[in-house]
DNA sequence: GAGCGTATGTCAGGATGCTGACATGGTGCA
DNA sequence: TGCACCATGTCAGCATCCTGACATACGCTC
């Protein structure tokens, strides 16, 4: 009755590891040449899609603590490719926005994630990428349904894919905009 | 023609990243009270299957690079779980094993792993859960079968799901996997 | 046998991310 | 009003992991 892990080349976590591992290495390869990591891409995609975002919601959004994403936010900002105002208007959070050169910059980078994505995705069918996206959503929300899990600092408490931190933007259908090349 | 990511919420990268987040997250949580890392978990897990792994080999197998699978390793052979050959028997590779220590410790990890993951795919449908692992493979497969990403300590190397290292492989589940579509 | 390429183990340094902690600003409640 | 509570920004310390480098051991070719 007590499952063990079993075979990992099994295992659907294993294979959720490696994946996640190879699209890292992927976006990290394809990213370099702009000078940008991972952090920085997903600081930089999350605000151009919610312009104005908190520290501590990018965190959020990129799966990372907010102290990680603070030392994010110091180096993007010193380059120019963001602005933080200098004050809140509201509590404490500090509202960011790209400068025109973080656009640039993100347009860039966007596009080359994109092309890794698809890359990533090629062998499937349009409807297995909706499959498998749903399938990992449903995995996440189980996880995250969790008692144990909430709270704190804890990264894994992030924005939920279809939930109130990004609401400006849900407008496009089941097959976004990047779908069906080819 | 020139792709950009779109909604984060409908990007299938997002969501793996999100779902891998979850998942260590769920892990680390899981394997904190037993004093283990989900690195360490992973080498130890690597070592119950396939007793006499090199260095190198786990760290291939844990995507992570030789150095840190060598600190790793470093912790796990002070703590008494595994051994490692003092002498290289052929070549330089030493081959590690796990002590009985070790063992007992594997079997109380590899419980709260199958736990954490069966909880992950409690909504799925056990076909669903074989689809869902047969895409993610099929996305590993896509990522690594391109000439920029090979070669160096690159993790992401690794030893793809249906290859030498662990020989008692049988990925192409009892099931049939009709979701792989080439 | 010498030379080259590759794989491995290992050390050193640095980048990144996390935990812990503290101060500040807002909110809810007695 | 006062106080507990929570979210945020920020600093300090630590863990983890990576890049770079070097030495060693094997297989291959000449």
């Amino acid at each position: 009755m007590v499952q063990e892990v079993g075979d990992l080349n099994l295992s659907v976590g294993y294979a959720l590891k490696q994946a996640a591992a190879a699209l890292r290495t992927a976006m990290d390869a394809g990213l370099r040449p702009l000078g940008l990591s991972v952090s920085q891409y997903s600081c930089l995609e999350l605000l151009g899609q919610r312009p104005g975002l908190s520290a501590a919601e990018l965190a959020r959004g990129a799966f990372v603590t907010r102290q990680s994403m603070h030392a994010v936010l110091l180096g993007l900002e010193e380059r120019g490719l963001l602005e933080r105002a200098a004050t809140a208007p509201q509590g404490r959070a500090l509202p960011t926005q790209l400068t025109a050169a973080g656009r640039a910059a993100l347009t860039s980078a966007s596009r080359i994630v994109a092309a890794v994505e698809q890359r990533m995705t090629q062998t499937l069918t349009a409807g297995g990428r909706d499959r498998l996206h749903a399938d990992l959503i449903a995995c996440v929300a189980a996880l995250s349904t969790d008692p144990a899990e909430a709270g704190g600092d804890n990264p894994s408490a992030a924005l939920d894919a279809n939930q109130s931190a990004l609401p400006s933007d849900n407008p496009a259908s089941a097959l976004g905009p990047d779908s069906s090349p080819e």
